[in-house]
RNA sequence: GAGGGUGUAGCUCAGUUGGUUAGAGUACCUGCUUGACAUGCAGGGGGUCGAUGGUUCAAGUCCAUUCAUCCUCACCA
């Protein structure tokens, strides 16, 4: 057995043990047809992307699942993998090409995609080490990465599929366009922020002369491509102008007035100019009146060749320069600040521009439906089911989602057109000829939307469209671990793709987890520059304690805050962990053979055996039920308050006495300890597995020790009650040596008055070791004068220090005592003189209060006697 | 505009299907070099569970209203 050092030091430890793991294929999944398995695939990181505290959660909840789950004997996979992240990546690419001067059109498609696969080497690699110094027992074996072969091969399958089921289609249609990335995005991409605006009034000249109409716009620059203006219906104020034109200024072309039921008659002017190339709303309309589509802008949102003389100005500049024209030509009525939320894109913040551009869609509503339906069927579950509102509203709701993107880092879409007869074709081969002429076909240049092969991930990773056998056996996955912030992004399109393809759900339940925030709650970002980056935590207090910080107190869905407090006392508490075992190695002889609990127990191996137990039970409960944090915390209350507080300083009388006593002590130090780092190792498998192997000199791994059960045969409960009694003497009488001001080390002989003389006096040693006591004499009665009186339910506990005690305070103490017991008898008896408690309340919680009466009166009573003798 | 979260001790948060007199960590106060640990031990103070009303024998927990705060989705040009 190896002496422990004093110290907990994780750093000394953590990366060995991560080692010994894979080095002995620990994480292995090996398919068994006689277990159940359990899978979770891990929602893939960027590439670009650096570890931090949101991984950091991510990756420590689904830890604690599959570890709790391998050791329960299920064939547990963790399937890794890394996301290819199209736009972030490209985006960083272009940054860093940009500071080399160089741009993409320097260099091509091709030497472009070789520095994105340079790229994906030299970062790629670093998230995956990062995620293996928290602990993670992924299967490494079965890594996987959104844009490698088989991957890639999912995404052409399903998008045939699709194209043939015509559930992909291309169409020119309005999208939300990043003029910075210089793509389109999907309607998810885009986040909404209020911006300070102006709203603009501006005359429109009828053209017969009669007169003007007034609009109202917040982007006066799209007026170069206006096709009509357009009033309710209804409205009586317009409704003589209905099918005039009017002459638009600056262009000074004719366009229609429309009635629409789009426009509310009530808000600004009760007139609408109708952009149908850039706003999508007047692209409906434009459809619904046959309006041409005018656009104004290039890919940079600079003004193009319809703009006339703005061309080649960029948006906001025109902007400016028209709003001046205007001024100038008498058309500006007024100008009004007005705020409004604006679309930018979720990448680069760049205000969206709705843009009509040729695009490929997924038809969203028959995918849509059975995806609603399994949820509402409980076939997938969300963990709070909360977020299953969330889901619905999105699902519900659907719109077409667009699926190509201007880029070049990701899936190439799977298209080829022919040059000369216009012929398209959908095909997973990389050469494709026309079918009509012959000819070699020209493949799309755009990628996909990098949600497609992530909304993929369960199964691709198994190896669809392959029949493989893991396949077969992991799916459907169990649970998938996720922050809200991706729901509609990512988890719904697993749902409705897995149901699509696979026929069944791609996970049973989905446990949804919240940000981890600063300390003063807000949302890390590298714009604050208030990230808390996990591997300093990591350096500083081992992977263990940012575990336990992260999962003490966290349920799920709820956001939380991360500070330093929490972590150092994750730390102490390993420490705490690390120290108990120290004394029980310490104290064991060189040849210790471990054979389980020794024969005959004692009645405090008894109680903190029964504790051990229970505390099993409820942690599987609360794992089962995903309470994840609950159960650590009962762990934590069982290592510290009773294994260490209670039980570890209860053996040491015995365990320095020596004898057979002291063998007995050593076998269940060693038993439940044992059983604690089983039931800790998911929360904190490093110190746990550390521990494990010095105090088992084995070759065996914790990790894949059986994880503890609940016995009925380790009840106990006649121990613990006595056992409690004794606690409860104890802490009565330092209770009062604290209030006496009596130190420990003045000792005192302890008189207990009790029915229960047998069990205290068996436990004279205890008083002795925990309570400054040296001897106690217990009896049925006793009679001492000018004593100190500790009263318990069950004894009257005598503290004769009469040199120290002051008679009026002891007497003023005891009537305090008394007031208390008062009051628990007149809030009990209201409790029992209340019929409808007693009618209606469970037979058993009645009970419970008529013995609670019992006891508090008989506490009345003791106290009553104390004062009597004292006064 | 619609939906949702949160509100419990100075601070950070737990609190399971309603059922002891509401808990933990931390901070604070008092005492302790007790042979694993001062990253420790013992003891203590501190909360009308945001407010009001209701259901119930019983409400931090369920319902309604309201205040504060945060978020998501949608959006009127």
């Amino acid at each position: 057995m190896k002496e422990l050092n004093k110290l907990y030091s994780p750093g000394d430890f953590e990366d060995r043990i991560y080692g010994l793991w894979m080095e002995n294929d620990c994480f292995k999944a090996t398919i068994d047809r006689s277990l159940t398995p359990y899978t979770i695939v891990i929602p893939p990181p960027n590439i670009t992307g650096q570890l931090h505290m949101g991984h950091a959660l991510d990756e420590t909840l689904q830890d604690i699942l599959v570890r709790y789950k391998r050791m329960q004997g299920y064939c547990t996979l963790w399937l890794p993998g890394t996301d290819h992240a199209s736009i972030a990546t490209e985006a960083k690419i272009v940054e860093a090409m940009r500071k080399e001067g160089v741009t993409k059109d320097d260099i091509g498609r091709e030497g472009f995609l070789e520095r994105a696969w340079d790229w994906k080497e030299k970062y790629g690699g670093r998230i995956v080490e990062q995620l293996k110094k928290l602990g993670s027992s992924c299967d490494w074996s079965r890594e996987r990465f959104t844009l490698d072969e088989g991957c890639s091969n999912a995404v052409k399958e399903v998008f045939v599929r699709l194209y043939e089921k015509g559930l992909i289609y291309k169409g020119e249609r309005i999208v939300n366009w990043c003029p910075k990335c210089c793509t389109s995005i999907s309607d998810a991409e885009v986040e909404h922020e209020e911006q300070q605006g102006n709203f603009w009034h501006i005359k429109y000249p009828l053209e017969d002369g009669s007169g003007f109409v007034e609009i109202a716009t917040t982007r006066p620059e799209t007026l170069l491509g206006d096709s009509a203006v357009a009033v309710h219906p209804k409205d009586e104020r317009y409704k003589d102008i209905v099918g005039k034109n009017v002459i638009l200024p600056i262009v000074n072309r004719a366009i229609p007035v429309v009635a629409d039921e789009y426009v509310e008659m009530d808000f600004g002017t009760g007139v609408v100019k109708i952009t149908p190339a850039h706003d999508p709303n007047d692209f409906e309309v434009g459809l619904r009146h046959n309006l041409p589509i005018i656009n104004v802008m290039d890919e940079h949102a600079v003004i193009n060749e319809n703009g006339g003389k703005y061309c080649g100005q960029e948006r906001y500049e025109a902007r400016k320069n028209i709003v001046a024209e205007l001024e100038e030509l008498g058309l500006l009525v007024k100008v009004e600040p007005h705020s409004h939320n604006v679309g930018t894109c979720y990448r680069c913040s760049t205000t969206v521009e709705p843009w009509v551009s040729k695009q490929w869609f997924v038809k969203m509503k028959p995918l849509a439906e059975p995806a609603i339906e399994c949820v509402k069927s409980g076939d997938t579950k969300f963990v709070p089911e909360r977020f299953e509102k969330i889901y619905f509203h999105w699902m519900e709701n659907i719109r077409d989602w667009c699926i190509s993107r201007q880029l070049w880092w990701g899936h190439r879409i799977p298209a080829f057109y022919c040059d000369d007869c216009e012929e398209t074709v959908v095909s997973k081969e990389t050469e494709v000829y026309c079918p009509k002429c012959g000819k070699k076909m020209r493949q799309d240049e755009d990628t996909l939307d990098t949600w497609f092969s992530s909304a993929l991930w369960p199964f691709s990773t198994l190896g669809w469209p392959e029949n493989t056998e893991d396949l077969d056996y992991f799916y459907p996955t169990s649970t998938l671990v996720t922050g809200y912030d991706i729901i509609t992004f990512w988890v719904s399109r697993m749902i409705f793709s897995g149901l699509e393809y696979m026929g069944k759900t791609p996970f049973d339940t989905v446990l949804i987890h919240g940000l981890v925030r600063d300390a003063q709650g807000r949302k890390m970002s590298k714009s604050l520059g208030n990230g808390i980056d996990p591997l300093d935590i990591i350096d500083n207090y081992g992977a263990d304690a940012l575990r336990l910080t992260l999962v003490t107190g966290n349920s799920p869905g709820n956001d939380m805050r991360f500070m330093d407090e929490k972590v150092i006392a994750s730390r102490n508490f390993a420490n705490k962990l690390w120290n108990a075992s120290r004394y029980v190695m310490m104290n064991l002889p060189e040849d210790f053979e471990d054979t389980g609990l020794p024969e005959t127990l004692n009645i405090e191996d008894k109680w903190i055996i029964g504790k051990f137990n229970s505390v099993v039970k409820e942690v599987c409960d609360n794992l089962d039920k995903y309470e994840l944090g609950i159960a650590v915390s009962k762990i934590y209350d069982f290592i510290w308050d009773y294994y260490c507080d209670w039980y570890i300083e209860l053996s040491k009388p015995r365990i320095f006495a020596g004898g057979k006593d002291k063998e007995n002590a050593q076998k269940v130090l060693v038993w439940v300890l044992k059983g604690a780092l089983k039931l800790l190792h998911p929360f904190m498998p490093y110190i746990t597995e550390e521990l494990w192997q010095n105090l088992t000199d084995s070759a065996s791994f914790i990790m894949l020790e059986k994880y503890p059960e609940y016995n009925a045969d380790l009840g106990f409960e006649g121990a613990m009650n006595d056992f409690e009694k004794v606690i409860g003497a104890i802490k009565a009488v330092r209770n009062i040596r604290t209030e006496m001001n009596v130190p420990n080390s003045t000792k005192a002989k302890l008189y207990i008055e009790t029915a229960d003389i047998e069990l205290f006096t068996s436990c004279a040693m205890f008083f002795e070791k925990l309570s400054g006591a040296n001897g106690i004499e217990a009896s049925e009665k006793v009679s001492i004068e000018k004593c100190a009186t500790a009263v318990t339910e069950s004894a009257r506990i005598f503290i004769p220090l009469s040199e120290l005690i002051d008679t009026e305070k002891e007497l003023a103490r005891l009537a305090k005592e008394k007031d208390k017991a008062l009051k628990d008898i007149e809030i009990i008896s209201r409790k029992l003189s209340n019929p409808g408690f007693l009618e209606k309340a469970p037979e058993a919680l009645v009970n419970q209060e008529r013995e609670k009466l019992i006891k508090a009166e008989d506490r009345l009573n003791k106290i009553e006697k104390s004062i009597a003798e004292l006064g």
